[in-house]
DNA sequence: TTTATTAAACGTAAATATAACGTTTATTTT
DNA sequence: AAAATAAACGTTATATTTACGTTTAATAAA
């Protein structure tokens, strides 16, 4: 009797590859206007024009999953070192009516500032759309999307990701902002202070960005060190909600 | 001039599929003798006799990935509605020599008894291994359980995944050895039974289970729809570690 | 040159949660 | 009846969270 179980070795003569692809899609997250933004592609041409889609790839034969991830992000926006982790592999038969393809999903958090924006600007197809107005996008690139949001406030809860979305140097009513912006609520500020200047995360920068105030906020930069150890161990970022 | 970006389109020609396979391999978590314990297979036969692998198999050209990962579970350990979740897809180039295998992660935690012990010892194949004596496993396999590890502590901490390594009816002296086996340390017996009551997670039984001292102790089972609200808002399940 | 304005910064007190311990109870065995 | 022991229960100090009120630094207006 030939039990199921030797199915299960990996060790066994491998199967024929029949066809069966594999794609990569990042979900690629920035704040703007005080907005939770997700990077998208509209197809501008015939066939198919105004067709909504997450920027991918297919990934080639003798390249690395991640490295795929990393080449679609580098050809987008200009920027390699970018915070990028996978998702989730979808995986369903029927998901793609071009055939089997997989598609390993990424999430990415950016900081949009004029550089990376332009770049996607001038090509004229990778463009930046708010969260909250989320077009229908093709294939199950909607639930790709909803999944990414889930899990980056998830991530956002328990671990320092929100600087991630901030440029080197920022004040802390816009680390504020961003927090607000991934859990779509109002934080107290004093309580928001208070907590994140308690983590040990930031670093008091002697001078202050004057651009929104007559006062002026001062600017602070991130605890690298601090920063990797609360990845490690987590810290509460809940603010009250 | 032809646009890097013009290769982000999912929507051009699909390129040809160049012998590229998808396996789904299992961790598999559960806790016997207070210690927690990973599924394995130890191959009996030459070649590679005495090689470690995780459960796994290849993923058919007309299955969902999902499902694949689900008949490992179901022929393995003969149970279904599992608690199990994708991990990570593991793609580099050269994780194995025979071949490019791209290998999606999923990991489970089960209950182990009698019956699904039965099974997998009955096969001389798979066999219960304690996490703390984890030998060289195959290929990539111990990076695999690694991340697992690291991911269950996680979940485990924010999210009541801890009583899926129990039967329906628990004490919650087993389910602090639960908890102990998962974070590897000591728990305070007081706290844990105060935070665990306080959390509205448990229903008490009026029935006590005998088997472990004179006095008994007393059963419970899970209040599901407290459970489903508990995953989703997520609850603190530190316990002074 | 005083006063108004406003974003940013600072402060406090009550409520809740955590951490570190000591004590009592229910049952069986001696 | 007493001893043994796992399980159940209790207390207090400290830390964190929540919900608010107040002051400050700079510019613009009176």
């Amino acid at each position: 009797m030939k039990s199921e179980l030797e199915n299960l070795s990996k060790d066994q003569t491998y199967p024929s590859a029949e066809g069966l692809l594999v794609a990569v899609d990042s979900i690629i997250f920035g704040v703007r206007d005080n907005q939770l933004n997700v990077l998208l592609f509209e197809r501008e041409v015939e066939p198919l024009a105004g067709n909504w889609s997450l920027v991918g790839s297919f990934v080639n034969r003798n390249e690395d999953v991640e490295k795929a991830a990393s080449r679609i992000l580098k050809t987008l926006t200009g920027l390699e070192n970018i915070f990028m982790e996978q998702l989730y592999t979808f995986g369903n038969v029927n998901r793609d009516p071009g055939g089997r393809v997989l598609s390993i999903a990424y999430w990415s958090l950016i900081r949009i500032d004029q550089n990376n924006l332009k770049i996607s600007v001038k090509n004229h197809k990778a463009k930046w759309v708010p969260f909250s107005t989320l077009p229908k996008l093709i294939l199950d690139h909607n639930e790709m999307v909803e999944k990414a949001i889930r899990h980056l406030r998830e991530q956002a809860r328990f671990h320092p990701v929100g600087f991630e979305l901030l440029p080197k140097e920022f004040t802390l009513v816009q680390l504020k902002r961003v927090y607000e912006a991934i859990f779509n609520v109002q934080i107290d500020d004093r309580n928001f202070r208070k907590k994140i200047l308690n983590s040990g995360l930031l670093i008091s920068l002697n001078k202050k960005d004057m651009s929104t105030s007559k006062k002026g906020s001062f600017l602070y930069s991130l605890n690298e060190e601090r920063y990797r150890l609360l990845q490690e161990t987590g810290y509460n970022f809940d603010f009250g909600f």
